[in-house]
RNA sequence: GGACGAUUAGCUCAGUUGGUUAGAGCGCCACGUUGACAUCGUGGAGGUCACAAGUUCGAGUCUUGUAUCGUCCA
């Protein structure tokens, strides 16, 4: 056995063991009667970049909790996958495109822009999973899904098929904002404000006459004669009372699609012209003067607003409250469509310009002032969008028009009802407030990238002619209903008139259908779904729904590339008979390998039995060879090649092989076993967008909540308490993390952060790769963007590629350094981002594996044994207390997601109680012949147990010093069996610690009474160490401890006599009542005991005496505090007994307290 | 504008149902390389719990208001 190093070497400890988990199938889940199922479905992150700090933190935890379940033996499963993020993927290969090639996607057309976006989206997925792997994700990577891959794609084919038939999907209308420049709707979130400089102009429109109004609010819009229009003959003759309405905007070019202006109902100013008519001169084009409290105010500005539905969103609402018309005055691309009369062509900027002119021209311009506007830019071509109205999908998410619940309010009463719990709770109220809302779910992207809308359209005149065209695709039936509706004989699509539209939708998997839809004239629509519509259907998609008759496909390890699978087919009850017939004990197989595999018995390996199995359901070119013992199953992976020869080697028939045999489908049952999760572990921003979107899916496909739990961590943000992002510069890849400070130091510190309360700051700093000098960030003048301290130029704006200077004074080098602006030259040295905080999980690694090395170092010659509890040492009974509480507490604490508490449970017991006292007290025993095999049997049990505890923080130091177990202690531990009461039991270890059961310690080791003793001597240890440094007397010089106590006290003082000289060096020289203070001595007070030093020639009196009159008087402070309570007689009458009768007890001890150091402090000064 | 959260030591954060003298890590100061660990040990200093009012025998903790910051939704 090697000895191990002197510090943790993480980076060895990485590539050694997550490669034998995986190998060994650790990682994998499969349905397993015998076990209960704990599922967890990963956020999927997008493949738009690399995994960042929040990635690092929301994996970290799952990986934790999945790790942990597994240990308390649950089949636990953590479902790993990407999610195509339309809008975001295509922008940025679009944008790439265009700066490296020039081209547009209308350049290179669908097919090719799409193939280039597989392509990204190849390699920034095995990026991110490559990434997920370093941080020691125990996923099922057989299992990884995409968005858009086969299995997905069906689940939203047959989702978006069943809204269809049930009617929840619905075409309208909708303000968007708009980028021009891609020419596509953005997001919300995808859209950021920023103020520019602009205009706000104010014009008047004139009030035609009472008999011109006839028209109500709702009335036709009339049109004048584009051939009259000239901006010096206004549109005329219409008789004008020669009122104005007077308004002002920022976008004068709107006033051409304006339907209405706007006053306050309340505004005296305005009543009397409420129902009236103005014009708008430059198009003649007759508008109502409408009146709306929610648009108009009457204090700002002229108190007269104009309303622009198509083009603005309050406009829009005010628009729909009225029911005016909406009249779109833009093409695409920005320039004005038909609606903008004799503007028809010109840019919004261009047409902004002659409008206002034109309106001076007529006399109907009344003043300009500059002002800075807030304007709404696509985060994506950082362009101005503009609202937008256009024709789009919904998914309708209000209650039945017979009142039962719709989708969003289904999904409400599933927290309600308590079926979906959040942790912690207040963010049910995000949930809630945004589901009341009850807003049809806009589910079209105008994109190219993700699922298509599986609708093909066709114009028709009649009912009658619907038919006959859907007759050409298969037997239609018309159906009865509110809406003119046909459905399929055999329920493969369905169709509806929208007008002269005849939509047809198909569910998945009928490609013929249409194939005759597309030769029949129809057209599919060019629109996308919504990116959240396929990640809404995750949890149940990504197990295999709607295929209720197979598993899921399963990818082969390492490869995601699917190809065709060999043909073997083999007899599996013929198998299980030559099992049978070949062992010479039961072998146990769990059923579903029966079930699922195909099992080759190869023969006997000694007394272990050779067997093939192979996946027969999923496309694999590897399979797994295994040693069946009676008790486990250890998998090998090994080539097709292999097991091709491994199959010809074997003589057809005698083994059970057949060629054309096939295992009969035995149904999905990954589906029913692992739905629904019990937790979904996510960051607060989608809430709506995702949870409650993948709870109502969850209700509609599968009738029950996708989750139980859902738990929601903080924010990870950088010192300056900003969400980290590349464009401010301040986001940091977790792999340099994991390569500086190694794995488990970033879990554990992560782990550390994440408690309930609120978000978490990260400074950071630039390391200089010359020196390794720290450089702390600062933010730059902009305040937005973050920057090396040393570094005193802008960033926004600076030419080239800027550097950072070094601060040390030795190095004084200039370093390129980690920013949102440059690439970094090939072979320059990069100044990279790092946090000191990781430091702490660094340390406590590292202090954590020089306890284990301390451990096996003293292991030598370690006998397995069973241990009397009557042979239990002090410290024996108390570190198995204090292991018992803390690991009891470890337990409640994740089940309740505290990941910061239980980190720093294990993190003192670990630090301030095994190393700092447990080992220190040991240590005489380890050096004794007669003593050691017991301190070593409990002290590998206990290690052992922590070892465990520590897994799903710190996967890899655990996983290698459980191996380092192995070697020198395979059977050890401390079981408590119920047959031998009294005797703690050592077991066989597992092979890998993933796999051991999570400790489960008998309640009666913890011990309340014995930790208080144990205290005391704590307690008295670290007074005697005070008076050491106090007086500055060398560790090695050793002292002599008088302590004057009750005799009970003494004689179990006495009984540990030989730790006071052990851990601070000094001799228990007496103890007892009648104890006195020995001349020249330095003393102290514990709780119920005198302590004496006696300092022949050492002590100073005036500072003993000084240090002893401060304790005084700290202690009569105290005293005061407590007579004073206790004399409020209103204290003493209301407060609980407990509390009165405490105060009571702590101003006696503090009396006594006082009382001694009182006769120290007459003693020195008698002196 | 609405909702939620935060403000505690120089920094980053804990602090259960109100109840002894408010804690931790880092940093700081002093001492120390003793056979697990200097990524360490021993000891120490450091806080008017953002501010104001209220409830209470008692408030870091509950209520209200103010200020500042953050996030989400409009």
């Amino acid at each position: 056995m090697t000895e191990l190093a002197k510090q943790y070497q993480a980076q060895e400890a990485q590539a050694r063991w997550f490669q034998f988990w995986e190998e060994n199938g650790f990682f994998n889940a499969d349905p397993n009667p015998n076990k209960k199922p704990h599922t967890i479905m990963i956020p999927l992150p997008n493949v738009t970049g690399a995994l960042h700090m929040g990635h690092a933190l929301n994996g970290t935890l799952q990986d934790l909790i999945t790790r942990l379940r597994r240990m308390q033996g649950y089949e636990a499963l953590w479902m790993p996958g990407t999610d195509h993020a339309g809008i975001a993927t295509q922008a940025v290969v679009e944008r790439r495109m265009h700066e490296e090639e020039g081209l547009t996607r209308h350049d290179v057309g669908r097919e090719e822009l799409v193939r280039r976006i597989w392509k990204w989206k190849d390699n920034y997925e095995a990026r991110i999973l490559s990434q997920l792997k370093s941080i020691g994700a125990s996923c099922d990577w057989r299992r990884v899904r995409f968005t858009l891959d086969d299995v997905c794609s069906k689940a939203v084919r047959r989702t978006f098929f069943k809204f269809f038939k049930d009617g929840l999907i619905f075409r309208g209308k909708r303000l968007v904002n708009w980028d021009t420049f891609l020419q596509t709707a953005v997001a919300d979130d995808e859209v950021y404000h920023e103020e520019v400089d602009g205009h706000f102009w104010t014009f008047r429109y004139p009030v035609v006459a009472e008999s011109m109004g006839q028209m109500g609010p709702t009335g036709q819009v009339s049109s004048a004669p584009a051939a009259s229009m000239s901006p010096t003959s206004p549109v005329s003759p219409i008789p004008l009372t020669g009122e104005f309405i007077e308004f002002s905007t920022t976008r004068p070019e709107t006033m051409l699609g304006d339907t209405a202006v706007c006053v306050h109902p309340t505004d005296e100013r305005y009543q009397h012209l409420i129902g009236k008519h103005v014009q708008i001169p430059l198009t003649g084009r007759l508008i109502p003067i409408i009146a709306d409290a929610l648009l108009a105010k009457k204090d700002l500005g002229t108190g007269c607003v104009k309303v622009t539905p198509a083009h603005d969103p309050n406009d829009y609402q005010c628009g729909l409250r009225n029911n005016l018309p909406m009249i779109n005055i833009l093409n695409p691309d920005g320039t004005l469509n038909e609606n903008g009369d004799k503007y028809q062509g010109l840019d919004r900027y261009e047409a902004r310009k002659k409008v206002v002119e034109d309106m001076g021209s007529l006399g109907h311009f009344l003043k300009v002032e500059d002002r800075k506007i807030e304007l709404a830019h696509s985060d994506r071509s950082k362009t101005p969008v503009e609202p937008y109205l256009s024709a789009q999908w919904f998914v309708k998410m209000g209650d039945h028009d017979d009142g039962k619940p719709g989708l969003a309010q289904t999904a409400m009463n599933a927290v309600t009802e308590k079926r979906v719990r959040f942790f912690p709770s207040r963010y049910a109220s995000t949930y809630m407030d945004w589901l009341g809302e009850k807003r049809d779910w806009c589910i079209s992207r105008q994109l190219w990238w993700g699922h298509r809308i599986p609708v093909w359209s066709k114009s028709v005149d009649s009912p009658q002619a619907a038919n006959a065209e859907l007759q050409k695709i298969s037997t239609a039936v018309a159906c009865v209903g509110g809406a003119i509706c046909f459905c399929d004989s055999d329920d493969r699509w369905m169709a509806k008139l929208n007008g002269d539209q005849l939509l047809v939708c198909v569910d998945q998997g009928h490609p013929d259908i249409e194939q005759k839809l597309h030769e029949a004239g129809f057209t599919q629509d060019e629109d996308v779904l919504d990116t959240w519509f396929s990640s809404a259907l995750w949890p149940h998609a990504t197990l295999g729904w709607p295929d209720l008759d197979n598993d899921p496909p399963m990818a082969p390890l390492g490869a995601f590339d699917i190809v065709p699978a060999p043909k073997i087919s083999l007899d599996v009850n013929a198998i299980s008979q030559s099992l049978r017939a070949l062992t010479p004990e039961s072998v146990i197989l769990p059923e579903s390998v029966m079930r699922e595999k195909c099992v080759i018995p190869l023969g006997l390996d000694g007394d272990k039995l050779k067997v093939a199995f192979g996946d027969q359901v999923s496309r694999h070119q590897l399979f797994q060879i295994s040693f069946i013992s009676a008790r486990e199953i250890i998998p090998y992976v090994v080539d097709k090649a292999v097991i091709e020869a491994v199959f010809s080697s074997i003589p057809a028939g005698s083994s059970g092989v057949s060629e054309e045999l096939r295992v009969p489908p035995t149904g999905n049952q990954v589906l029913p076993y692992f739905y629904p999760g019990n937790v979904l572990i996510t960051s607060r921003d989608i809430i709506t967008l995702w949870v409650a979107r993948m709870v109502l899916t969850g209700l509609y496909n599968m009738g029950d909540v996708p989750f139980h739990h859902v738990h929601v961590h903080p924010k990870i943000l950088d010192g300056f308490g900003q969400t980290m992002s590349k464009s401010k510069g301040n986001g940091c890849d977790p792999l340099d993390l994991i390569a500086r400070y190694g794995c488990d130091a970033v879990r554990f510190t992560i782990s550390s952060f994440a408690g309930e309360t609120q978000d978490v700051r990260l400074p950071m700093a630039y390391e200089c790769p010359h020196c390794q000098t720290l450089v702390p960030q600062a933010l730059d003048a902009d305040g937005v963007m973050v920057k090396p301290q040393t570094l005193k130029t802008t960033l926004r704006g600076s030419a080239g590629k800027v550097r950072m200077p070094c601060p040390n004074p030795k190095c004084r080098q200039e370093s390129q350094f980690s920013t949102p602006y440059y690439e970094p030259d090939a072979g320059e040295p990069i100044a990279k981002m790092v946090s000191e905080r990781f430091e702490y999980g660094r340390n406590f690694c590292n202090k954590f594996w020089n306890a284990a090395r301390f451990a096996i170092m003293n292991l030598e010659g370690y006998t397995s044994a069973p241990v009397a509890e009557s042979d239990l040492r002090l410290e024996d009974q108390w570190i198995l207390s204090r292991l018992t509480k803390t690991i009891n507490e470890v337990t409640t604490l994740l089940d309740r997601y505290q990941f910061d508490q239980a980190t720093r449970a294990l993190r003192d017991f670990t630090w301030n109680e095994f190393c700092d006292w447990y080992l220190e007290m040991i240590k005489p025993r380890l050096r004794s012949e007669e003593h050691r095999p017991v301190a070593q049997r409990v002290l590998v049990g206990v290690l052992d147990m922590l070892v465990r505890a520590l897994q799903p923080f710190t996967p890899f130091i655990c996983e290698e010093l459980w191996q380092r177990l192995n070697e020198i202690a395979p059977t050890r531990g401390l079981l408590v069996k119920s047959e031998t009461p009294g005797t703690l039991q050592p077991e066989q270890a597992t092979r890998s610690v993933m796999i051991a059961p999570w400790p489960h310690l008998p309640s009666a080791w913890q011990n309340e009474q014995l930790e208080s003793r144990f205290n005391r001597l704590q307690e008295t240890v670290v007074a005697v160490r005070n008076i050491r440094a106090v007086y500055n007397i060398a560790p090695a010089q050793p002292i002599k401890l008088h302590l004057k106590c009750a005799d009970t006290v003494a004689s179990e003082l006495n009984a540990c006599a030989d730790q006071f000289d052990n851990l601070a060096k000094a001799v228990l020289a007496a103890a007892g009542a009648e104890v006195e203070r020995p001349a020249a001595s330095a003393s102290f007070n514990v709780n119920d005991a005198d302590g004496y030093v006696p300092l022949e020639g050492l002590i100073d009196v005036k500072a003993e005496l000084d240090r002893q009159t401060k304790e005084a008087e700290k202690i009569r402070n105290f005293i005061r505090g407590h007579e004073s309570k206790l004399s409020n007689e209103s204290f003493v009458a209301r407060a609980p007994e407990q509390v009165v009768a405490q105060a009571r007890d702590t101003l006696a001890s503090l009396k006594k307290q006082l009382e001694s150091v009182e006769l120290v402090i007459q003693q020195l000064s008698g002196k």
